[in-house]
DNA sequence: GTCTATAAAGCGATAGAC
DNA sequence: GTCTATCGCTTTATAGAC
């Protein structure tokens, strides 16, 4: 770290690295410390609650950072084509085109889950509901629209579990373009 | 346990289903001994090198599920629609119709996978092939088969983990039912 | 084959000096 | 805000009795 006195601000990209390098549980405080910089005093002292309070803090990132740039695009969006097209960029963006899981879905496999149950499952019905407005306003049935909707965000999960699996980020994109084949052609 | 002489063969689905539910690195032996019964001299006795010959033997008995009724049914069955159409039978049995996770996927979202990296790898590469091969003979173009394989076997992955994350298993079955009808409908 | 006892290391968390 | 020292607990793994 260059600077001597951190900001939280600046830790909480760092803690997602770990988190998503590690898992939840597989996360040591040693492991923070390493990536960081920080000793467990300056990580208490941002994160008084220790490992928890320092995932939930890069939960609420992740969170806002989608909400910000894909939710409310697709909500907001006048042209519902323009919206999924710009989703699959932004998609593509975060997961850096498949070399970069994503941490929800890391959580909601274990029981980890259950510590953050909330925040994991707003996450994913919210990408699911903003996705299907579009579709509706796209022209697709309600029932059409959120079952695809669903089946959009789950296969975006499962590429980037398949990509990993493979040690190849080419699935990502490849399931990604396919995805977006189907929904605007 | 009924048996006070325990068999190795009856201890693995135990030890799947503790990692399953913890995760690995969230898995302790405390809790495996709690899941099966034995303690640690019966644990060492049947994987000497610990938790991590636990998770191969289960990774094992995991392939051979689906080696025998998964992959060689899709090579094997002479009518290809016939084949996947028992695909997604055994998948939505094996995955008890969206409550239970792919431990192998589970493995391939963290550094987990980076100890187990063949296995994990070989896992979703038969199974794409399987399905790529059935596709051919139902009539796909081989790239178009190839690219329809992975594609289907991602979305998989991911309805296992958007259930999960909804806490709620008719997700799985919802784009179970969507995948079947785009290879076979 | 199973158990208990034990070792050494690492864990999350706290206290207090600076 | 950062550090070091420390606590109490859990971890994996081993040893040895039965």
């Amino acid at each position: 770290m260059v600077r001597e006195v951190a900001e939280k601000q600046d830790v909480i990209p760092l803690l997602g690295e770990v988190f998503r390098q590690h898992g939840f549980s597989g996360t040591s405080l040693s492991q923070i410390t390493l990536r960081t910089g920080l000793g467990k005093g300056s990580l208490y002292h941002f994160f008084p609650n220790g490992k928890k309070e320092m995932a939930e803090a890069v939960l609420d990132d992740v969170e806002e950072w989608f909400e910000t740039h894909v939710f409310s695009n697709l909500r907001n969006n006048e042209n519902p084509k323009a919206g999924i097209k710009q989703m699959f960029a932004d998609v593509d963006f975060y997961f850096c085109s498949g070399n970069r899981i994503c941490l929800l879905g890391s959580f909601a496999l274990d029981d980890t889950r259950d510590q953050f149950a909330t925040r994991v499952n707003t996450y994913f019905t919210s990408w699911c509901e903003a996705l299907a407005d579009t579709l509706k306003r796209n022209g697709l049935a309600p029932k059409k629209a959120t079952d695809t909707a669903e089946f959009t965000v789950a296969s975006i999960q499962g590429a980037l579990v398949l990509a990993r699996s493979q040690d190849d980020p080419k699935v990502f994109t490849r399931v990604l373009k396919c995805l977006q084949n189907q929904l605007i052609g």
